[in-house]
DNA sequence: GTGACGTTGTTGAAAGCTCAACAAACGGCT
DNA sequence: AGCCGTTTGTTGAGCTTTCAACAACGTCAC
């Protein structure tokens, strides 16, 4: 086994700085979402795909893969937003195994009433706390980590590109 | 209300870029350790913090203040860590309501048997896909987010020095 | 068609986190 | 001393996530 390269004295801060950015940041987010919307930011990530999709609905493979979730996850995550009436599952024209996610009206209006708040926090807290350059920055570096951490033929690299807009924002 | 600013392309993209990278990196590392070591990264946190301190031990609120964590969260933390017997816990001197959280022997080797995965999934996901340039300037953003984040007179911003190193790293 | 293998989505249990409520102890004030 | 507000740490309930197991279906070779 090679020897292990300690970090030092700066790539620690770095590190740090980083863990603490990250984690106080997606706290905020969350708390503000829960409080103002009464949910998760991960369901309301949910909402926004199948906003952005034709029929507001999607498929459950293809909509963990966009989100980056686990099948379970988004079949867990799924039932609770079935309760609340905001989507609604249905079975697919073509196999018999697959499921469609659909974005009820009721759901779509709970979006449009999260997403205002939801992106003025993602202003606030990060957008607005940097300059032009470091946005730029920060996009470059993610683009890496995900390029790194993305399985090749991965479809989610090619999801990113904006698709209706509607009612969503972030 | 004001109006909402909504993002526009360029900024949806970095945003979704920031989203997958973050998620994606704290699942793998996450996933690593707790293939290698068996515990999350917040129960390896809590050892790294207490490993630098003198003593190996530290005050419940001071742990958890430096940790970014509610009081509620690192309690339950410790309890687990407890049975395991990574760590104890003992009465304060001079305070009846405190507690110290203090590492054992058994948890310190715990540690220092996870330090080097962990640092080597830290260099390899983050550091060694960045440049030297994108690594000073993920500091310079961090920081800012945790300042903007960080309440006035929070000790946290202090606490970023390097204590001791002993089996630490990250 | 049959069989082997991969895919899709769900489920239940265990683990971790959040939130509100709480008891115990501290500190300052009178 | 007594009182009041604050701090400290814990607890239990509820919620989300993870993990492994599973059933149902599709696909492909034969």
């Amino acid at each position: 086994m090679p020897e292990t390269r300690w970090l030092d004295a700066d790539e620690q801060r770095t590190w740090r700085a980083f863990l603490a950015a990250t984690r106080l940041f997606f706290e905020r987010l969350d708390q503000e979402l829960q409080a103002d919307a009464g949910m998760p930011h991960a369901y309301y990530e949910v909402l926004v795909r199948l906003s952005e999709h034709p029929d507001r609905a999607m498929r459950m493979s293809e909509l963990a893969e966009c989100l980056g979730s686990s099948r379970s996850r988004l079949s867990h995550a799924v039932a609770r937003l079935e309760e609340r009436g905001w989507l609604r599952r249905r079975a697919t024209p073509a196999d018999r195994r697959g499921q469609l996610a659909e974005l009820t009206d009721q759901g779509y209006v709970a979006l449009v009433a999260a997403a205002p708040g939801h992106v003025k926090g993602v202003r606030t807290h990060l957008f607005d706390q940097l300059s032009p350059g470091q946005v730029a920055e920060l996009r470059r570096i993610s683009e890496a980590v995900v390029e790194h951490l993305t399985p090749d033929g991965d479809p989610r690299r090619s999801e990113t590109r904006p698709e209706s807009r509607a009612g969503s924002g972030a």
